[in-house]
DNA sequence: TTGTATGCGTTATCAG
DNA sequence: CTGATAACGCATACAA
């Protein structure tokens, strides 16, 4: 569709009568040549409505410039103030950005997988879906020496550099803190042990318990995968338990929202009759009465520290084979959704 | 940084004794060659590790099979949904996706533009940024034949496609449906009138105010970014309107909760006091208490409608500069937000 | 059905 | 400071 001849550099080494090595070399600002024909260049350039022609250049320089990054969902505040914190330091170091969404699909993962290297990204960062249980459609990148970063959603892999919080951590002081509120029936609603963060928060959880001599049920334990409607159906499972449990604890403010609104729909108090607990810290967490008490974790910074690592290993600044992981802080935040409530007999 | 070395056609042709053509041939299937070749072919493909080098087939097809999309931000329900309806359509037409969002400046759009303009993509979607107020950015994909589609934030230009809702009457009907829940004093929060869709918004409740005889006041419509901290501020400038309004209609969701959040924090009763309104149908929008009336706006499918027509325009199949405008469907749902309320005293 | 030859637009090397 | 020229990897017109 797209006509309009396209203006090459031989076109403007014609039209100067200089040569198209001038040309090239003008255009990216090599000193080399002399102000005034950069200048007299750089002009017809934009009068001509040059554009450069990435394939060509990179077909030549054997890079692109660009990191693939490929997450479950765009449409969680975590993701997008990850993203946004990517963007800033690949933006001000010069690399483009390719996002793909899995929508917490293997199969969509792996073609976006496969997409990103024939798309020759210089390297990729990934935060992997529920259901995705090989990590071989990253084996291409690897045995190109293409640098992987994964964060948050992470797998062990040899060369590849992990981002992460604390997740046991974590787990362990929201499960404390809800005990330490007087709660012994603790809900845990987690999404699957496919992956691994998931595992930690829920040792985290197991953990607490122990530690609080509480004996750990496995029918406390729900799978889902954590959205907002999840919450609501959890809440049906838990309104069926009896007796019923004193508190939640959801990997996921979204699905403890949900989780939330429909038991007080069906008139549990929140807290006097269960306790919330959630993880991410996401803006709904001030909007759901109660408000929520939460683990903060600190999205923003963590792109910014998966892009900085990769570039970093790009530019051969540092290298990703040494750091296996690094984890950030992340801390809870306690809102009113946790408080002690009234005393329940059990 | 990627070493190892990469193979090529002429490798694969090499080794088997044939002519880098039927191999080229092969590798896309192509039938004129023999089923036994290709077979012969693509297993020594997928033992070598080779990967077809876009750069070099865009280089000679100059074609890329690659849609450009800028969005103000990712990190909201609505445009994630926009995106997840662009990415279904796409992906089943063999398009990949290039997402960029342009953090609301129009500095970064420029430069998103510019990335995408270099990167060859065969078409653009574009929302636009707040402050952006000139399209000259896009000259350039005009001008080359290169087919835009703007969507929600859209703008007039000759030869675009323009995506949207009625605005007007969306916010005609949310406005009349306050008036008849009694309410006279209402506030609109809303965003630069830049962006035409909140003129087209600000003009459907001017003109519901109209047919019910209540007096426009230039001081109820309160600008701001729409972010849930703005509604939050928004707040407090209600708070001190004396006599307090009696209803606020928010253009989205988001800044409608932190207002209502942060009004009834100051023992503001909604919706007696004051009834909202909000634009979107958000998740939030049934989290927040009361639950918000709002405008249920068709996110996946303006995706998909978004999409469909750029890549049938690419494909030949139909032309955007015939058509100018597609408006699709919105609906108001009316939650407890926008109840009647107890008679106020004015 | 297969092969030959050429060009796509750059960058980089080597000579001037 | 500038120019000539050789890749980069692929797709295709034309020949066989």
């Amino acid at each position: 569709m797209s006509t309009g001849k396209e203006i090459t550099i031989y076109d403007l080494a014609r039209k100067l009568n200089i040569s198209i090595a001038t040309v090239s070399r003008a255009l990216k600002d090599d000193p080399v040549v002399s102000k005034k024909t950069r200048k007299k260049i750089a002009d017809l350039a934009e009068e001509m409505g040059y554009r450069s022609n990435n394939f060509a250049r990179n077909l030549r320089t054997q890079r692109t410039d660009t990191i693939g990054v490929i997450v479950p969902r765009l449409n969680s505040y975590f993701m997008s103030t990850v993203i946004a914190g990517i963007e800033n330091v690949a933006g001000s170091e010069g690399y483009n950005l390719i996002i793909s969404q899995s929508s917490e699909s293997a199969q969509k993962e792996m073609a976006s997988a496969k997409t990103m290297f024939n798309s020759r990204v210089d390297g990729l960062l990934v935060s992997l879906a529920y259901d995705t249980d090989t990590l071989r459609h990253f084996d291409a990148f690897i045995k190109k020496n293409i640098p992987l970063v994964f964060f948050d959603r992470v797998e062990e892999h040899a060369n590849c550099l992990n981002i992460l919080i604390n997740n046991k951590k974590a787990a362990y002081e929201a499960t404390t803190h809800l005990i330490s509120q007087g709660r012994r029936r603790i809900v845990y609603i987690t999404a699957t042990p496919k992956r691994n963060v998931y595992v930690h928060r829920l040792e985290g959880y197991k953990e607490a318990l122990a530690d609080q001599k509480i004996a750990f049920r496995e029918d406390y334990v729900l799978i889902s995968n954590l959205s907002q409607e999840a919450g609501a159906e959890a809440a049906a499972v838990i309104r069926q338990m009896d007796p019923l449990p004193d508190a939640v604890f959801v990997a996921n403010d979204n699905c403890a929202v949900g989780c939330m609104v429909a038991l007080k729909q069906s008139g549990i108090r929140i807290p006097d009759d269960i306790a919330f607990a959630g993880f991410n810290n996401d803006p709904v967490s001030t909007v759901v009465e109660p408000n929520l008490t939460t683990i903060n974790y600190p999205g923003y910074e963590m792109g910014q520290v998966a892009a900085r690592n990769l570039i970093n290993h790009l530019n051969g600044a540092s290298s990703i084979d040494t750091t296996n992981t690094i984890i950030l802080r992340s801390e809870l935040i306690i809102r009113e959704s946790s408080g002690p409530g009234r005393k329940n007999i059990s």
